[in-house]
DNA sequence: TAGTGAGAGGTTTTT
DNA sequence: CCTCTCACTA
């Protein structure tokens, strides 16, 4: 680790900075740093400082007196974020940790609840995650009567994967369904109203979704000029990392932020673009020099991060892309070691390998977090995980199922939203189902019982129900959440009575209930954390918390954690050792992407992405694979060929090292 | 109207 | 494989 001489004593009159900035970065980084004003562009290859480069012009920012709360540091995902505002506040001295910045969304969230009425909206609303927005499409679906119609209408989580695609894209509905899904075109006109429902819901019930919060920041922004001036002069020094990952939405946004000054710096690396099923597109970065007139671009090239065997590799990826890429990156870091090559028979035989050799890179001193494992889809890493369990290694696994969309912890958070929010009818939905002898029917009766009081929970024990069997349960939901509400208790105080009263509930829900018991715990020592209801239910879906899922247990004096990742939640990280498991055609690239050339390219970039992330060692394994049952029409006898994205690189076996698997003769099998 | 069980169909990545 | 849907029973 580099080691900062904070050098207290400078005299700025003189022209002095705490920090040698011209001795502490290349040239191209220096003029990015130092170049403060108007708009500037900075292309940024993996590896190459792009983050060093945003967080020393933090710190420059402040040396020149610039009031640290006025720099605004935007970026797409919360590791990116989390990573950039940490080291952002270790810069210089703790004015650095006063700056302003997040996701996108938390920051839209932040400002959002500031001027909520002039939207139309409380500053109390609530935020919904991916399945409370499928579970609202799916009430209006049935309201409109069109499950019924004919078999072939779309699923919920369809449904909203084309709202979500024509928001983030600036398009229409009738433009994504016939690009993405013509088989659907026949649905559009009821596509189109579920949509228009979709909305007139959240805001009846006064909740959002994560495209909301951009949509209605850009709204908010676009059409008060006055909001506008005010916000933009607010944050007058502007930074987005990661630019290639943020859509047409997001840019806009930006856009709008910086009218006041221009004073905006993005970074981004064209070849780095994975979001686009989202999305989002590269062409933002393309596109900035001509939105932003005098635009300054740097380009930055040389990596410090791998070596240059590796660093052969990735750049022979990368190669292969269809669109050419104006930069070449180099390295200075010396290293003999090709990247490792290795086929196995089957998917246990790659745990093993993964398992023995992590295990002798911790004797040769390499902590087990400098290692990580990455693949294309969570579920690849599952036998792995198994593997691990066994030797008692430890990891944490990054991506796929998260803790806060398990269904237990979303119905304590319903309690939750509820008290905070009455009109949030999902979440009273989810409660009442919970209650023996109340099915959607009745559910829905009490929930506009409810709403007819304006939100007083005294809906619930209306005398319409007097008579049901369920009264009394409904009593007893009606005495906790009132007592809560009222209390003066914290919110984490309050999750825990939410939990006790749960209990019973719970166990008759979940036959496993066993199983989940232990994330109760985990939630409740999560929310003790919070002194505002608000902030703990929005970082729920904003910022869920991503640990927790880990059932090994690192032992004693090792804390340290093997890390398995997505390669999608690895972005922007690095490793001193880094193996690609599921190098395998079907699996990555993903046999939804192999007819379509635009996904290929992005599987492409993907992996490039995955490789450029090691630094030291790094280890790609092509296990011979079943086809999943589902999955793409298999050739041959069933025998799985590697990704093709090994098999297109020129000189593959120049660039790596094979290995080949010598099994003990001492093994039984 | 709630709860259950069989069958079908879709299966990535993030906020 | 896991989730969603629909039809059936109580």
């Amino acid at each position: 680790m580099k080691r900062y001489k904070l050098k207290k004593n400078f005299d700025r009159e003189q022209g002095q900075y705490a920090i040698d900035y011209k001795g502490e970065l290349n040239p191209q980084q220096f003029k990015a740093v130092t170049n403060i004003n108007g708009p500037q562009l900075v292309i940024a290859g993996a590896g190459s400082g792009k983050t060093r480069t945003l967080i020393y012009r933090v710190a420059y920012l402040v040396e020149n007196n610039i009031d640290p709360s006025s720099i605004l540091l935007l970026t797409f995902t919360r590791k990116a974020s989390q990573e950039m505002m940490r080291r952002a506040a270790n810069m210089l001295d703790s004015r650095c940790s006063k700056v302003s910045g997040g996701t996108f969304h938390s920051f839209s969230n932040y400002i959002l609840r500031k001027y909520a009425p002039v939207i139309q909206f409380t500053p109390n609303f609530n935020v919904v995650d991916r399945g409370d927005s499928e579970d609202i499409i799916n009430v209006i679906r049935t309201e409109l009567g069109l499950n019924k119609k004919e078999k072939r209408f779309p699923r919920k989580g369809t449904i909203m994967g084309i709202i979500s695609k024509a928001v983030n894209k600036c398009s229409d509905i009738a433009r994504v369904l016939e690009s993405d899904y013509p088989h659907f075109a026949e649905n559009l006109p009821d596509i189109i109203q579920i949509a228009q429902k979709y909305k007139e819901y959240k805001h009846q019930q006064q909740v959002m979704d994560y495209d909301d919060l951009l949509v209605y920041l850009r709204d908010l922004l676009r059409d008060n000029e006055q909001i506008r001036w005010k916000i933009s002069d607010t944050y007058r020094y502007i930074m987005v990392d990661e630019f290639q990952d943020t859509n047409k939405l997001q840019a806009e946004i930006a856009a709008h932020l910086a009218c006041r000054h221009q004073n905006i710096m993005v970074v981004g690396d064209d070849s780095q673009s994975i979001y686009s099923f989202r999305g989002a597109n590269f062409r933002n970065i393309m596109d900035f020099p001509q939105n932003f007139p005098g635009t300054l671009v740097t380009t930055l090239e040389q990596n410090y991060r791998s070596t240059k065997p590796i660093l052969d590799l990735t750049n022979a990826i990368i190669e292969n892309a269809y669109e050419k890429y104006s930069k070449t990156l180099f390295s200075e870091i010396p290293g003999t070691e090709k990247p490792i090559y290795l086929e196995t028979r089957d998917e246990a035989e790659q745990g093993e390998f993964i398992a023995q050799r992590v295990l002798e890179l911790r004797e040769e001193g390499v902590p087990l977090n400098k290692i990580a494992v990455l693949f294309r889809a969570a579920w690849h890493a599952n036998e792995l995980e198994l593997e691990l369990k066994n030797r008692n290694i430890p990891y944490v696994k990054y991506g796929g199922i998260k803790f806060a969309e398990a269904a237990h912890i979303k119905d304590i958070i319903s309690f939750m939203r509820v008290m905070h929010n009455p009109y949030d009818e999902i979440a009273w939905m989810r409660i009442l189902l919970l209650l023996e002898g109340i099915g959607p029917g009745f559910a829905a009766r009490i929930i506009a019982s409810v709403l007819k009081l304006e939100g007083e929970l005294k809906g619930l024990i209306d005398k319409e129900f007097e008579k049901k069997k369920f009264y009394l349960s409904l009593m007893e939901l009606y005495n906790t959440l009132a007592r809560l509400k009222k209390s003066a208790l914290s919110p984490g105080e309050k999750l825990e009575k939410v939990v006790e009263y749960y209990q019973p509930l719970f166990k008759i829900q979940y036959d496993d209930y066993q199983r989940r018991e232990k994330d109760l715990e985990s939630l409740v020592r999560i929310a003790v954390r919070y002194t505002s209801m608000e902030q703990m239910l929005t970082e729920m879906v904003l910022e869920p918390p991503d640990t927790s899922q880990v059932d090994v247990e690192a032992t004693g004096a090792d804390k340290e954690k093997l890390v398995l990742s997505t390669i999608h939640s690895a972005k922007g990280l690095e490793w001193h050792s880094v193996f690609l498991i599921h190098l395998v055609d079907g699996f990555f690239p993903s046999s939804r992407s192999i007819d379509n050339a635009e996904e290929i390219e992005e599987e492409r970039r993907l992996f490039y992405v995955a490789a450029t992330r090691a630094q030291q060692n790094l280890y790609l394994l092509s296990p011979q694979l079943e086809a999943p049952s589902w999955g793409f029409q298999h050739q041959g006898y069933g025998f799985s060929e590697p990704s093709r994205f090994i098999s297109e690189i020129d000189n593959f076996d120049g660039l790596t090292d094979s290995w080949a698997l010598e099994i003990d003769s001492d093994d039984p099998f």
